[in-house]
DNA sequence: GTACTACTTGTACTATCGTCCAAACATGTC
DNA sequence: GACATGTTTGGACGATAGTACAAGTAGTAC
């Protein structure tokens, strides 16, 4: 991860460049949202000139896939470390999920914004879908009906926004709660 | 609703005005998206000269708000209707959601982009409120549970989100046993 | 050294944005 | 008719957008 330029040095410091762009992308998007993004303001947070942003991201919609594989690469690292190693796997979402009321809460809303976004621009939908995947396999390890997962998967999306949008109840034994109810499981059976 | 220019035909003939700018701005976000609204495209798209759009709307916030309580209050008489007439109210709402892969496309998008919106602007957030309040309500009279009925409500947002961004399954009975997990109900428990 | 490629920069073009404003028009009151 | 109020219009302002392009710099191969 550290000094490439043995190989060939042009490259190395191209890839830099491409990281610090796509970090830059990502503060722009928790600061004033995916709307807010244009090569310009992209640039001025990365302090470089306007057309180096263009000349590695032709146009806004590579930026924004960029940013989005970013966050939904990180979000699927932490569901796969909670398929591993978590005990109570819905817990473990759940305690995800309630992050998004507190220092989660950029990221989140990112992430939303430019599912959203994926909507209207095909180019973000597959790398969108991979959210939902990973929630998918995480509630496919919770249960055999396959309701029961679209309802967790859906479930979880939603309660993002609430929280989000709204200031829903986001402490972890509420959410947990919520999800487990999504799965079809009642809060009198008992976890497990 | 008719011709009310007996009264005063100069505030009758704003009204009438208001009411084809916040339709043309509808137009606008469904062909376009709520990242389209702009006094322009919206006077475009009424046939009217920009300043009029101003005239009547002096921020985009304004015009936002109006549009989105245009859905939201279109959404909330549906939901309104199912509480009050439909026997299985988890059905007729399910029966809502499926319509987001059909002919309601357009307006569950616009209503998901202005709710994202509203984490940002807080002069959306009291009316992007409002859509859960109304599914809210119609969960309370499915289940005593509050969890139950948040989870109905989260599941509610992430299937139409599912649908709308992944092309997820939108006939209405996967939708309903989707539905009816999510307030805890196991699809074995038969219906009612 | 030269040649080549990748990277970097400053600058300019056109288009559109939100916003404002003075003047004209329509409507209702007197 | 005069007058007030609400409505409508066209045009302008500065700011910012995406994009493109020629020129310059740094690293690599010969």
């Amino acid at each position: 991860m550290g000094d490439d330029s043995s190989i060939d040095g042009r490259k190395a410091r191209g890839r830099k460049r491409r990281a610090e762009i796509i970090e830059a992308t990502l503060a722009v998007i928790q600061r004033d949202g995916a709307a807010g993004v244009t090569h310009r303001t992209v640039a001025k947070e990365a302090g470089i000139p306007v057309s180096l942003s263009t000349y590695y991201f032709a146009t806004l919609d590579d930026l924004l896939v960029a940013a989005l594989t970013s966050i939904v690469e990180a979000y699927s690292t932490r569901i796969r470390h909670i398929i591993d190693h978590a005990d109570d796997k819905v817990r473990g979402l759940a305690e995800l999920i309630a992050e998004s009321a507190g220092p989660g809460r950029d990221r989140a809303l990112a992430e939303r914004e430019l599912s959203t976004l994926a909507a209207r621009r095909p180019a973000l939908r597959p790398i969108a879908r991979r959210w939902r995947e990973g929630v998918a396999e995480l509630a496919r390890h919770c249960t055999d009906s396959p309701e029961a997962v679209t309802a967790l998967v859906a479930a979880s999306d939603g309660l993002c926004a609430a929280i989000l949008i709204d200031n829903a109840p986001s402490d972890i034994d509420y959410v947990h709660a919520v999800l487990r109810h999504a799965l079809g499981l009642s809060a009198e059976t008992a976890q497990g």
